[in-house]
RNA sequence: GGGGCGUUAGCUCAGUCGGUAGAGCAUCGGACUUUUAAUCCGCUGGUCGACGGUUCGAUUCCGUCACGCCCCA
């Protein structure tokens, strides 16, 4: 710690930085505080949070509070202030809420209430008093003493409009949080949806683990990774694009159910529904497959909603949702031709006429792309948006799931699902690919469009086939993505909302 | 990567058919002993995102760039 009194009284800018009057105003302020004693004072002590004054006293009125005298200590940043003479008012938020301060010149004294004049909207103060009811009937306090605990040098966004620039709202999150409750709200709700999945899962005998982050082989996904370097063992590293390969060796180790909830990393693009670190739930499910897996998002998207909404009724962006109605279920093919009146059905697997298709969409296409990939973006490109209402769509073609268990029934296909909600992927399913020789001759597939110059196809990761080949038990695993979820839960248009601090360029 | 929109006081926003800008809130000074976005009076506060071009003159028109938002790939 630094001596906080080091550049004393100066008054100055840091490096020669212009700054603005109002900024100038309050660190003189400061240097005048230094000049009186420590400025920045840690012996202060709260004795109650203003959220639970307000709902331990809220009823209670003038009379029984006067009959009833109640001393608290309050404490948190002064969000408004009204001079009204030899008596003022204000506001105060801590982290459970508002409370009012009365401040009486006749009860603190000349000296200090003429200190408390010069106090600023932001700087953040400590107050002792009972409580009491204002003639306007709002529970206050008292205060008999006060003090400046930490005086704030810049100037907070007007109070009535608050923050509305979403720019500076993501770049001082600081800023946004002291500002708008509802900033801080979703960050809370975002907390209880990963408490309530945690618990869910805990409740089911699912181990929480953590596996690497910085990966030497990049697998589990098909996506472009960041890469890094570890220097003292001279090696290129990943950040991990899933940790899917990582959770199913605990598999076959024999932690039967496993989950995370964990960051990934991709190296694509940025838009309202991707940010370059995102979080994930990945869970595994021995002696399960891929059916259960969309039971069980049933389960806790209901459990969420009536959690974190209290009921079954949710809106998101003006629409509505009725989640207690069963969610769809649509193989890929169905929507495809759901969605594409004219596509031929008997054509669903050839791939000349696939590729006229894409074309005629617009679509490009790699000339390595076989029909379950051009399938696939037929897919994305017509049906996926539509998909508002919460559906499930399965049977992924075996060519873009490398790690799913490929269908007893129809090789072309794979058990796994999708989960849609809103127009937007929420989760990813599968019965999880367990014949060691299928993995390995996958791989070799994914080598082989790599090779071919698609960076984001899969390496071939030995030691996961070498654990496959001790034995994995018949396994179903699931993705959910935290931060699309948090979204429809918190009703954000952007993934920018939901992430406390999301990846900008530099200012 | 392409298209559209935006960037003006600390914040929220007007505005200038080209003559270097306003409001509300905040700040500063004053009045006020129960306010609720307190009120009233007065004063401040700006490289109009950056650079270049056109022009007697550019915050305004044009171009480039930066950053952001939205849509598309």
């Amino acid at each position: 710690m630094t001596d906080n009194r080091q550049d004393n009284g100066s008054g100055a800018a840091p490096e020669g930085a212009e700054e603005n009057k109002l900024i100038a105003e309050r660190r003189s302020k400061l240097a005048a505080l230094r000049a009186r004693g420590p400025a920045f004072p840690n012996d202060f002590r709260r004795t109650a949070l203003a959220g639970q004054l307000q709902s331990a006293y809220g009823e209670r009125d003038g009379e029984w509070l006067d009959a009833n005298p109640t001393r608290v200590s309050v404490g948190g940043r002064m969000m408004l202030k009204r001079g009204q003479g030899r008596v003022s008012f204000a506001n105060i938020e801590d982290r459970t809420g508002r409370i009012q301060l009365f401040v009486q010149k006749d009860s603190v004294g000349d000296e200090v209430y003429t200190d408390f004049k010069s106090w600023d909207v932001g700087d953040i103060v400590g107050a002792c008093g009972p409580l009491f009811r204002t003639k306007a009937g709002e529970l206050s306090v008292r205060v008999e003493s006060l003090r400046l605990l930490v005086k704030s040098l810049r100037p907070l966004p007007d109070k009535w409009h608050g923050l509305a620039d979403v720019e500076t709202r993501y770049r001082q999150r600081y800023v946004d949080l002291i500002v708008n409750e509802a900033s801080r709200n979703v960050f809370r709700t975002r907390a209880k949806i990963v408490r309530y999945l945690r618990d869910f899962l805990d409740a089911l005998d699912f181990l929480e683990v953590e596996t690497p982050m910085m990966q030497p082989i990049p697998g589990g996904a098909t996506a472009r990774p960041f890469v890094t370097h570890h220097n003292a063992l001279d090696l290129d590293m990943y950040l991990r694009i899933a940790p899917e390969l990582y959770l199913k060796r605990l598999v076959a180790g024999g932690f039967e159910r496993v989950y995370e909830i964990n960051r990934n990393f991709r190296n694509e693009g940025l838009s309202t529904q991707h940010n370059p670190e995102f979080t994930m739930l990945e869970l595994y499910l021995a002696y399960a497959d891929y059916s259960d897996l969309m039971d069980w998002i049933e389960k806790a998207i209901r459990g969420l909603a009536d959690t974190i909404q209290g009921s079954q009724r949710v809106s998101y962006q003006g629409r509505e949702f009725d989640l207690a109605k069963p969610f769809r279920r649509v193989t890929v093919e169905q929507a495809i031709l759901e969605h594409n009146p004219d596509f031929d059905p008997l054509s669903l697997r050839d791939a000349t006429y696939l590729r006229k298709f894409c074309e005629r969409l617009g679509i490009p296409v790699q000339p390595h792309d076989g029909p379950g990939k051009l399938q696939i973006e037929i897919f994305e490109k017509t049906a996926e948006h539509t998909l508002t209402d919460p559906t499930f769509v399965y049977a992924y073609p075996a060519e873009v799931s490398p790690l799913s268990r490929a269908s007893d029934a129809d090789p072309f296909l794979t058990d796994r699902f999708e989960f849609f909600l809103a127009g937007r992927e929420l989760a990813n399913g599968f019965s999880e690919l367990n014949d060691p020789e299928d993995q390995a001759a996958r791989f070799r597939a994914q080598v082989a469009r790599k090779d071919r110059g698609d960076e984001e196809a899969m390496f071939y990761d030995a030691d996961y086939v070498r654990a496959l080949e001790y034995g994995m038990p018949p396994t179903a695993g699931l993705g959910v993505g935290i931060d699309r979820l948090v979204m429809f839960f918190t009703d954000s248009p952007s993934i920018r909302d939901v992430i406390l601090f999301p990846h900008m360029r530099p200012e």
